[in-house]
DNA sequence: CGTCAAAGACAGAACGTTCGTTCTCCCTTT
DNA sequence: AAAGGGAGAACGAACGTTCTGTCTTTGACG
C-alpha cells in the first residue's frame, strides 16, 4: 500500500497550510505558494479561481483534520474521559513545535468582513467544535452541558490565543487545572 | 478649558486605531490613513519613518488607554472587588459596539516574527496585564495569586478571541460564572 | 514692534516594487 | 484529440515611499 505521490492540488493545500499558519495569509504571496508547492501559476489558477479560494480550502482542510484529531483523542477513553481528553489535546496543541495560535482565530483577524466566505468557514468550524464539546459534556453526565461546552470553548480560545505570546507550558497547566476545577473532574 | 484641536499626529493615531482594529493592519493602506486623518503623505512620513512605526505607536497608545481603563475600573471598589471588576470589564469590552477582538492578539496574527518591534509592544502589554491581575489577586487575598492571574489572562484571551466569532452575551456570562467559580468569588 | 529664518503642514505628482491575475507556448499522459 | 501540468513572460492595479513646490505658523533676534 504505497501512497501515491501528492497531486498539485494536495501540494498547494499542504503548502498553504504551512505558510499561512506560520506567516499569516496576507503576507504570503502567490509567488511563494507556487514556488514552494512546486507548481506553476497556471496550475494554481486552474484549481483555485483566486487566492481567497485557496484560503477557504485551507481552512476547510484544517477543519477536517481537527475533527479527526478530536475524534481519535476522544475515542481512546470512556465517555467520562472525553472532556478530559479535549483538555489534554488543547495542551498538546499549545506546546507543539511551530505552534502559532489558532488557524481560525488568526484568519479571522485578517478577514474582518463577517459575510466573507473565509468567515463562513470559520463559523462552521467553531459551530462544530461548540456542539462537539457540548455533547461530550452531556455524555459525561455534566449537570449543565451547555455551560460546560462554553467553558471548553472559552478555555480553548484563551489557550490558543495566549500560548503563542506567553509561556506555553504555564498555559497548558492552567488550562488543565482550571478545566478540571470548573467541570468537576478529578485531578 | 477648551481642548486644543488634535494635531496631525494625534489624528493619525486615532485613525490608525480605528482602521487597524476594524479592518486589520495589512489591509489598510497608507492612502486610507492619510485621507481619513486629513493629513498629507509628507506629514505622515515626517512623524513616522515607515508604516510599521505607526503600527507600533498605535499599539503603545492602545496599551496606555487600557492601563487607564483597568485602573479606573479597579479603583472604584475595595481590594477584594478588584478581580471582579476585571471580569466585568472583560464582559463590557466583548459586548461593546464595534468589538472585534483584542488589538494585540489580532496584531500578533499579522506579525509572526517574534523579534519584530510590533511583537515587542505586544509582549510588553501582556506582561503588564499579567502582572497587574496577579497583584490584584494577591491584594484580594487569593491563596494562589500566580494561578489566579494566569486564570484571568486565560479568560481574558478566550473571551476576546471568541466573542467576536460567537455570541458575545453568552461569552460574557460564561466568563463571569467561570471566573467567580475559579477564583472563589460570590455570585 | 517688526522681520526673517526655520519648521511644519498642505497639495499632488512620481517612483520603484510587489501583488494577483492572465496569457502564450510546449510537453506529457490517457 | 483532450486534459492537465510545466515554464515563464506580461499586465494592470495597488502599495509603500519619496520628491517638488507652496503656504502658514512660530519664535528668536535686531
Amino acid at each position: 500500500m504505497s501512497t501515491t505521490p501528492p497531486s498539485p492540488r494536495e501540494r498547494l493545500l499542504e503548502t498553504a497550510s504551512r505558510l499561512f499558519y506560520a506567516e499569516g495569509i496576507h503576507t504570503v504571496p502567490v509567488d511563494r505558494l507556487v514556488t514552494q508547492a512546486d507548481v506553476t501559476r497556471a496550475t494554481f489558477y486552474r484549481h483555485f479561481p483566486a487566492k481567497e479560494d485557496l484560503v477557504v480550502a485551507y481552512l476547510r482542510a484544517t477543519d477536517a483534520r481537527l475533527r479527526g484529531a478530536v475524534e481519535t483523542a476522544v475515542a481512546r477513553g470512556a465517555a467520562e474521559q472525553g472532556v478530559s481528553a479535549v483538555l489534554d489535546l488543547i495542551g498538546e496543541t499549545t506546546c507543539a513545535a511551530g505552534f502559532r495560535g489558532c488557524h481560525f482565530i488568526n484568519a479571522a483577524a485578517e478577514y474582518p468582513d463577517a459575510s466573507d466566505p473565509v468567515r463562513e468557514a470559520i463559523a462552521e468550524h467553531r459551530a462544530w467544535f461548540q456542539q462537539t464539546v457540548t455533547e461530550l459534556a452531556a455524555r459525561a453526565g455534566h449537570p449543565d452541558p451547555a455551560y460546560a461546552g462554553r467553558v471548553l470553548v472559552l478555555l480553548h480560545d484563551g489557550a490558543l490565543a495566549g500560548a503563542q505570546l506567553d509561556d506555553p507550558e504555564a498555559v497548558r497547566a492552567t488550562v488543565r487545572r482550571a478545566g478540571h476545577d470548573l467541570l468537576g473532574l478529578p485531578h
